[in-house]
RNA sequence: GGGCGAAUAGCUCAGCUGGUUCAGAGCGCCUGCCUUACACGCAGGAUGUCGGGGGUUCGAAUCCCUCUUCGCCCACCA
């Protein structure tokens, strides 16, 4: 009826078109009856081209939106992209540079304007690709964090904060990058351990003598305003609140005692610059320190250090400042020390801690119901040690930055009044023109918002918060979050905040981290080190199914995905061969199925009956209801390695090898029961697709829609998930089968062993049988007769020793005679050949390990290995001469 | 410095609550096959001190201790 298959699956061919025919059904849409179940993507950044992350990421919420979707509930996976603030204007600065200009040369709406040019050009990109590998997203609620729907959100957010006093407005030492000119948040500057040095240092005392501090960035001793000791610290009680004279600069600064200083350290006396650290900030506050900023933006010397330093890089500086001390006599050592410095995500540069000012969020309030949240059930994390972290990060945390000095992003709310005199603030839902103190003129903040403000109110905002829209009350709180364990701080902890904070509630129940994808050497894959994998490279050679089960295959809970960049092949065939081999399953079902077949249970006429079944079509239902079971228990515990590794199994071994193979006597006609054998074929067949289709989405479609009687509209999206017989799992079958195919496998085994040419037919004798095996047997006779290239099957002891021997299972034995199957003389003879050269090498091994000067000199384990080669050798030849007994030679 | 994870075939990894699918899968390797769905295939085969050492137990890849090696998260000893 339908057209001719062709014998390669060519994913090309089927993939986009069905995906396209998926889209325009609006299969992906949300809005059906049933449960609602919630996935939120990660936002990926607008810009941003697609790489094996997305890749795992993206197959894990299909997989998962697929399964659910198929049990009936209303599906929505909610797909978006967040704009990215310092990584989108970074990369339009660098276009902008190549033409010799600056963001400053266009100024600020100028700038803001390519941005958005920039982004609405190559924006959508991203999404496209996701496409490419059959994410089944509702793409009819696609978000961008500057929209104005979300961009509302942010505004209401922030002064709903603000009002409750949870945001403010401060002067601290923040994380600052030199080269991406912003603060940072404390999560966005990324502590890395590095091998750097202690340099101790010794300050002169104004009443004589000298002082040793130590530091990592002796560069910021030209803003230092003070030395701090422990006040318990006996060396120094005569010290206290005396000065020294700082070297370089030539101000006299005071030694105070405070707490937080560690007189173990060092030398227990700390060099205080409270303008460029945040211990030392602190300290100095509560001594009345003055702060001295001797930095630029740009991390160079400023005007406030002496003129010879000004304009020196940090680095550069420390190596000045190193070298007149040293010259001073002034340096008293210089240490390895290895230590963690915060380097910008974005860039990598080294962060400096910086005196600002900032917009913070005071985070302990908010933190509180996100613990408790975690620790009365209703979020959880799988793995599960992930809570954790979570709960780690939680309870030691700190107020979040939030205020970046980019263009690209949400503008800080915040409107400052002209006139001095006045000073007026207004924090505003809405656009303010004039001062609500004055009437005076007012300017906005200049800053914008963290990127993650935005993102972490995604949960609710891209469903119309605040409004109450309809899509809020139907499809908040979400269910699962799938996301990568980097971002867990960024991203998920923050939501369960918001979530609780404007919601009442978290966002999401389960949060599935997964792991990483690397090379074979475990590094991250990357750009930068170009040991990426281009998904859509492989989406190309060997299809999305391929990449996709490659990926769920690979991928255990909790642990990273290893991928070899240099040889896909050997990482991707295996998805490729697979989904060709099922589409040739499916060539030979759909082939051999004419029209359609009558169902296996129901209450009309042409049902079939169990009595009708063979034993080996009983056996192949038994598998197929056992394997529904565990396939959905699998994905029901997010185990989609173990679903993907059972179908492959059944489809593969059990119903390709075993199953088709020994129905097509039935098929061909050449005995009874076609038609019976054909509803059994169409039937696990179909099942099994359907389990499937979460993995590889693109062929199960394919050849489901293919399978005879279908309505040309049918699509296994829209199919039912499949549910096993509830009678009692058919043992007898399984057990009973089990046999047969061990009877066949050993027959052939000992075929292989003596060399029977693959024409010969052999017979074969099995005594002792049980009961059941004997059932078996009888059962699929011609089975067994056909697979093992039998000329009959006997159950009478024979007084012929030529042959091969072998115990089954179920305690019966298996004689296969072969004085007229195989050329005895011929045998023999080889037999005999390969036992000499064994004795030979036996000989020669023997030897050898009798040589003193060997196991005198040689290493333990190669001698030990020489050793086995020896057993090894010594028991073959000892298999080869008692075959060649057998065989009567 | 604190916390956590991993180590099983040449490679990538399963092995869940100790014991009848316990030593497994895929790739690779060896042997033989173009058997009318599939050579991206079929049949057969080889390969392991389950990281080292100690312990608990009738029994350990699995539980405990310890060591080694890799990896991750957190951290204001300057």
């Amino acid at each position: 009826m339908s057209e001719p298959l062709a014998p390669q699956y060519d994913p090309n061919a089927i993939e986009a078109p069905l995906y396209r025919q998926w889209k325009a059904d609006r299969l992906f849409d949300a809005g059906r009856a049933g449960d609602p179940y919630v996935l939120m993507m990660p936002p990926p950044n607008v810009t941003a081209q697609l790489h094996m992350g997305h890749g795992l990421n993206n197959t894990v919420q299909d997989a998962l939106a697929r399964f659910e979707r198929m049990r009936g509930r209303d599906t929505l996976w909610l797909p978006g992209t967040d704009h990215a603030g310092i990584a989108t204007q970074n990369v339009v600065e660098r276009l902008l540079a190549k033409e010799g200009q600056t963001r400053f040369d266009l100024g600020r709406e100028e700038f803001v304007a390519r941005v958005w040019q920039y982004v609405r050009e190559t924006g959508a990109t991203i999404l496209e690709q996701l496409e490419a590998i059959g994410s089944s997203c509702d793409w009819t609620r696609t978000y961008f964090t500057l929209d104005e729907g979300l961009s509302r959100a942010v505004r209401e957010a922030f002064v709903r904060l603000y009002e409750k006093g949870l945001i403010y407005r401060g002067h601290y030492i923040i994380n600052w990058c030199p080269r991406c000119l912003t603060a940072l948040s404390n999560e966005e500057a990324e502590k890395e351990e590095v091998d750097g040095h202690l340099y101790h240092l010794r300050y002169p005392l104004a009443a004589g003598g000298h002082l040793t501090v130590a530091t990592t960035r002796p560069e910021t001793m030209l803003g230092d305003t003070g030395v701090a000791v422990h006040p318990g610290d006996e060396r120094y009680q005569h010290l206290i609140g005396t000065e020294v004279l700082l070297p370089l600069t030539g101000r006299r600064i005071p030694i105070v005692a405070d707490d937080a200083v560690d007189p173990a350290f060092g030398s227990g006396a700390v060099k205080m610059t409270p303008a460029h650290d945040p211990t030392d900030f602190d300290i100095g506050r509560r001594h009345g320190l003055a702060t001295i900023d001797i930095m630029t933006p740009e991390a160079r010397i400023a005007e406030t250090a002496p003129e010879r330093f000004q304009g020196l890089d940090r680095f550069e500086a420390r190596k000045r400042v190193i070298a007149e001390l040293e010259s001073l006599g002034l340096l008293e050592k210089i240490e390895p020390h290895r230590h963690a410095v915060g380097h910008c995500y974005r860039c990598g540069t080294i962060v400096e801690p910086r005196l600002s000012d900032q917009w913070f969020v005071r985070m302990a309030p908010l933190a509180e119901p996100a613990l408790a949240a975690y620790r009365d059930g209703t979020l959880r994390f799988i793995p599960e040690r992930r809570g954790d972290e979570y709960v780690q990060w939680l309870e030691s945390i700190r107020d979040w930055c939030i205020s970046r000095q980019l263009w690209w992003g949400h503008r800080i709310p915040v409107w400052y009044c002209d006139a001095p005199e006045c000073g007026h603030q207004t924090v505003s839902r809405t656009d303010v023109t004039a001062c609500a103190g004055c009437g005076g003129r007012v300017r906005q903040d200049d800053d914008v918002l963290d990127t993650w403000f935005s993102s972490w109110l995604v949960p609710f905002s891209s469903l119309g918060w605040p409004d109450r829209s309809a899509d809020l009350d139907r499809y908040y709180p979400g269910d699962t979050l799938v996301t990568a364990p980097e971002i867990l701080f960024f991203w998920v902890s923050r939501m369960v905040m918001a979530g609780c904070e404007f919601m009442g509630q978290s966002p999401f129940s389960t949060v599935y981290l997964h792991g990483t994808v690397r090379d074979t050497q475990h590094r991250k894959m990357s750009k930068s080190l170009g040991n990426g994998i281009d998904p859509l490279d492989v989406v190309e050679r060997y299809g999305a199914d391929a990449l996709r089960y490659t990926i769920l295959a690979g991928m255990t809970v909790g642990t990273d995905l290893i991928l070899d960049p240099t040889d896909l092949e050997s990482s991707f065939a295996a998805g490729r061969n697979f989904a060709n081999k099922l589409w040739n399953a499916g060539r030979f079902i759909v082939s051999n199925v004419d029209g359609p077949t009558r169902p296996l249970a129901g209450v009309r006429a042409d049902v079939v009956r169990h009595e009708e079944l063979t034993l080996a079509d009983r056996w192949i239902i038994a598998r197929c209801d056992a394997i529904v079971i565990e396939a959905t228990d699998a994905y029901e515990r997010y185990r989609l390695n173990d679903a993907a590794a059972v179908l492959y199994r059944f489809l593969w071994s059990d119903l390709a090898d075993w199953y088709i193979e020994l129905i097509k006597p039935r098929l061909y006609g050449d005995i009874a029961g076609g038609d019976v054998a054909r509803a059994v074929a169409v039937s696990v067949f179909d099942a099994a697709l359907r389990c499937l289709h979460p993995v590889m989405p693109f062929i199960t479609d394919a050849l489901w829609r293919r399978i005879p009687g279908r309505a040309a509209e049918a699509t296994i999206m829209r199919a039912h998930w499949p549910r096993p017989d509830r009678r009692a799992p058919d043992e007898e079958a399984v057990r009973d089968f089990t046999l047969v195919q061990e009877l066949i496998g050993t027959i052939r085994a000992i075929r292989a062993e003596y060399n029977v040419q693959p024409g010969q037919q052999v017979r074969a004798i099995v005594t002792g049988l049980s009961p059941a095996a004997r059932r078996g047997f009888s059962a699929e006779l011609g089975t067994i007769v056909r697979l093992a290239r039998l000329a009959s099957l006997g159950f009478e002891a024979t007084d012929e020793r030529v042959g091969g021997h072998a115990a089954l299972s179920d305690g019966s034995s298996l004689f296969v005679p072969l004085g007229d199957a195989i050329d005895l003389g011929r045998e023999c003879r080889r037999l005999g050949d390969e036992v000499t050269r064994l004795r030979q090498l036996i000989d020669a091994q023997e030897n050898r390990l009798g040589n003193a000067q060997f196991t005198a000199r040689a290493p333990a384990d190669v001698v030990e290995r020489e050793r086995q080669k020896l057993r090894s050798w010594t028991d073959q030849a000892g298999v080869l001469t008692a075959k060649r007994e057998l065989l009567g030679c």
